[in-house]
DNA sequence: GTCGGACTTGAATGATCGCTCAAGTCCGCG
DNA sequence: CGCGGACTTGAGCGATCATTCAAGTCCGAC
């Protein structure tokens, strides 16, 4: 594994960082040593912190569809359950975390968007990007008449980050399935599975 | 209106500031200067920037019923349009100031939660009153059998988030729109509203 | 009247912030 | 070999950070 350059090292640090500690409470010093670089050379490839930050927010969705929703598409075929897998995978990382990890761009959304509104696209095309791919998912699905794919794809991904921030206060990851047993249901009676009970007790 | 003491001066000063700009984003400089106040007095009432948001989180819920949770019941008897006039208040929010200033608990829960452990219980406080407040209202709601009011009220809890968080980033009124229409399509099937045209015709 | 504690004043602290830059190394190309 | 551009080195910039503290004002209690 040989050692991968600098503004890729540059790149993982600030990454890794900024989804643990947040943008605003990541030092330019601690990417640099972290990353095992001297200030000159960080400066080399980003003129600045925030385009550091903007480089990530590019490079994000481009890691979405190999890490996170191939390896779903891959083992699940049915298209809901293909959406509770993609919260199973926020889950792992809230638990594996202590609670502490949760999305990595919803950390940044709410930290960033009011103080640099040139992120603000980015940060929109993230979204985009994860609820359209929920959204082609679930074409396939068969649902109730009248369901609006795209806005139910919004909401999947609004309850997916109010349960984690819920979980991230709480320390704990009660809420989080709370929330998300609530959206299994919201999907049970779309799919017509009216009787909750037995929905239930074929657990796939 | 007599001139608020210095105490009261210098919260309400950090509460609008962390709301704005965040917590870590704020100088103490800032706040001192908003407040007309020296440091000095600052540090007199609170012994650090991170007691004095202590502070206000342990404000907030008392704030909650009287601001928000109070003027719905008065206009609104009905528990289901309760919790959608609550919806509507944090929309409001956010159209008046360009969907910049979003739910000021969840604000602060993704910035300040990892690197300041003491404050989580605070956070979960605010939290749980929130969704306490709502489930308190649906217990008078006709809901499916076996709807589990806890896990509903986190679930609101968490649309409203996910939904603010979108909208901030988006900078725009819509994906915040598109949950909660879904949101409210949930509430018409645990109604039993199966039909869909017909309840969204009359509109209350 | 005077004493003491609550509160204010505001200069100053060291640390850390994001960032600059002149000098130097390295390597491919002529 | 020698030139030039890509990249590295690391000291150091001014600004701002949260915080401190000695001095001073004010006011109610005795």
């Amino acid at each position: 594994m040989a050692e991968p350059d600098t503004r890729t090292r540059i790149l993982e640090a600030a990454r890794r960082l900024f989804h643990e500690q947040g943008y605003g409470a990541t030092g330019v010093a601690t990417i640099l040593r972290e990353a095992g670089v001297h200030p000159g050379s960080l400066y080399h490839f980003f003129k600045s912190k925030e385009e550091l930050l903007a480089a990530l927010l590019e490079h994000y969705p481009a890691l979405f569809a190999p890490i996170v929703a191939g390896p779903i598409e891959a083992a699940t075929r049915d298209p809901v359950a293909r959406v509770f897998a993609l919260l199973a995978f926020y889950r792992k990382g809230l638990e594996e975390s202590g609670c502490r990890l949760g999305c990595p761009i919803g950390n940044l959304a709410l930290e960033v968007s009011d103080n640099h509104p040139e992120v603000r696209p980015l940060l929109e095309r993230n979204f985009a990007m994860w609820s359209g791919t929920v959204s082609g998912w679930l074409a396939s699905a068969r649902l109730r008449p009248g369901t609006d794919l795209d806005r139910l794809a919004r909401f999947v991904l609004a309850v997916m980050e109010g349960a984690v921030m819920q979980a991230r206060g709480a320390g704990s990851l009660a809420p989080f399935d709370a929330a998300v047993a609530e959206l299994r249901r919201h999907f049970d009676l779309l799919q017509g599975k009216a009787g909750a009970a037995r929905a239930r007790k074929r657990k796939r």
